[in-house]
DNA sequence: AATTATATTAAAACCATTCTAAACTGTTGA
DNA sequence: TCAACAGTTTAGAATGGTTTTAATATAATT
């Protein structure tokens, strides 16, 4: 349980403003038991659910490229189709269910260590992300 | 080397029309002599530069959706603004240079054997596919 | 050659995302 | 406290990759 006042702070801290609808994001957004996965279609559906207000679907695009910046959301590369993002940013990897179109978070536990034996002259690794897709078991 | 020929019978037991477009794009992207990564908006540019009459944008896309279904090319999951297609179907990964927008292939040999120590009920594994994000070294 | 099924096409539609520029709000410092 | 400024929000327009449409053309089958 994150407070309002932790919110504020935490956006001044990032020299973010702390504007109404950035804690209300905030507050959509970091303030669950776990976390999860969403697209902006998703979080704008959960905002007008909670909120009494309406938040321009600009704004919600705007904060979430802001908090992807400063490091407080991640995007998972899926497919071509629309943006995936994770309020789990510890590095981990992915289930991807074909069928239902929902992600799986899978530890760096159950994926084991990864060694990368090739390099790029100039080019250093940035991150390692591993997706595995799942399909219906119908044997 | 394959003879358009070749492509015609590739084609028809496919089960698709051997249609001069769809062979024309057979040419530009099996007739290389390494496998290589693109998009729509690269495929239609070659097609431009090495044919004589155009080939409309809608057949483009239907032909590699069709080429794609078929197994002949891969969908490559980078980020959400553009599809990346592979013409190496093999297992394989990749590296993705983020300041050039490029992909290069990372071998399974490369990466080693990964374990997914994890299971889902009711969903087998499709793939697994690992991509590797690489940052200018400038240290 | 006629028929049928499939493919191509240009243009329109679609839809996630970004841009615009005007109105608004948080912050700073006098 | 309040004016001034910089940063933020907003609705709506624009963008750009992709898909759909429906008319025309082509390949396959008879």
């Amino acid at each position: 349980m994150t407070t309002t006042v932790e919110f504020i702070e935490k956006l001044r801290n990032s020299g973010l403003r702390p504007t109404k609808q950035r804690i209300k994001i905030c507050e959509v957004l970091f303030n669950k038991e776990t976390t999860f996965h969403f697209t902006i279609n998703d979080l704008v559906k959960i905002i007008e659910k909670e909120a009494n207000e309406k938040i321009s679907l600009a704004t919600v695009y705007n904060t979430i490229h802001a908090f992807e910046k400063k490091g407080y959301l991640k995007e998972i590369p899926i497919d071509a189709n629309q943006s995936y993002f994770d309020t789990n940013v510890t590095d981990h990897h992915h289930f991807y269910d074909i069928s239902e179109k929902k992600l799986i978070d899978l530890d760096q536990v159950d994926v084991g260590p990864i060694n990368i034996k090739k390099s790029v002259p100039g080019k250093k690794i940035k991150s390692v992300e591993v997706l595995v897709k799942l399909d219906t078991d119908n044997q």
